[in-house]
DNA sequence: CGCCAGGGCCTCA
DNA sequence: TGAGGCCATGGC
């Protein structure tokens, strides 16, 4: 099993990089930065899923100044993101790129929650919840595997851009693997727990900042003993 | 100046 | 199903 390389990988980045302690919340930035415990307050998941839907594709330095426009406008609501016109929120949340398409999807996932509130999607296992996610236009997998994790403290692996990168670069699967086929591979060896699954996708997300950019800095690489495309 | 960033939808085979 | 085009700003 490949159990074991995720183990040892997972554990050469904690020492590295120590606890990344996702996902930031504007709130806490200031008074917990080694803050792990998931959101408690309806605002606070609220404010993870905007920001998931915000990251796609796009730099969280980018999306950190359109989450502070956000809460400057008190739009951390979900009655006020549906009332307001989607150009003026769209201006709102310029600095996040693409943000005439998550405008509407902002606006898409309040009416989903004004449907479905927050305490009834706690109560769904993973896979209900999932499905109801995708449901929403403007969510795909990896945005609503993010929710179901970082907002909901919910057991599931997100897969994104840097984890097939680090993980196909170190040869554990080809580079245009599937989402699916990915998280299945992540699930099967990393022991399911909300907490490792958070923990160690963010801590690939750093390790993929710092080393494994698109231009990989191979010779100082933390994971380059065992990394099949190493550059020499 | 070009490249890249914590994707997703639509269209067309 | 999957490849290709499109959406867009800001940091480096």
């Amino acid at each position: 099993m490949k159990t074991k390389i995720f183990e040892q990988i997972y554990k050469i980045l904690l020492n590295n990089y120590q606890l990344q302690g996702w996902w930031p919340v504007t709130e806490y930035r200031s008074l917990h930065p080694q803050y792990s415990g998931g959101p408690t307050t309806d605002k606070q998941i609220l404010e993870v899923i905007f920001g998931a839907i915000l990251t796609q594709n796009t730099s969280w330095k980018n999306v950190e100044k359109a989450i502070v426009e956000l809460n400057k406008h008190a739009l951390i609501d979900i009655n006020k993101i549906i009332a307001i016109g989607p150009p003026a929120l769209a201006a709102i949340i310029r600095s996040s790129g693409y943000h005439n398409q998550k405008s509407k999807t902002l606006k898409e996932v309040c009416r989903f929650l004004k449907e479905h509130s927050l305490s009834e999607l706690k109560e769904k296992d993973v896979s209900q919840l999932r499905v109801l996610l995708l449901s929403v236009k403007g969510i795909g997998q990896e945005t609503a595997d993010s929710i179901i994790l970082y907002a909901f403290n919910k057991p599931i692996f997100v897969i994104d851009a840097y984890t097939k990168r680090i993980f196909s670069r170190f040869g554990l699967c080809k580079h245009d693997v599937s989402y699916d086929e990915l998280q299945k591979m992540l699930m099967d060896n990393v022991f399911e727990d909300e907490k490792l699954f958070n923990e160690y996708h963010a801590l690939l997300v750093e390790h993929a900042k710092q080393y494994c950019r698109t231009k990989p800095l191979c010779q100082e690489c933390i994971l380059n003993k065992g990394c099949q495309k190493k550059i020499k």
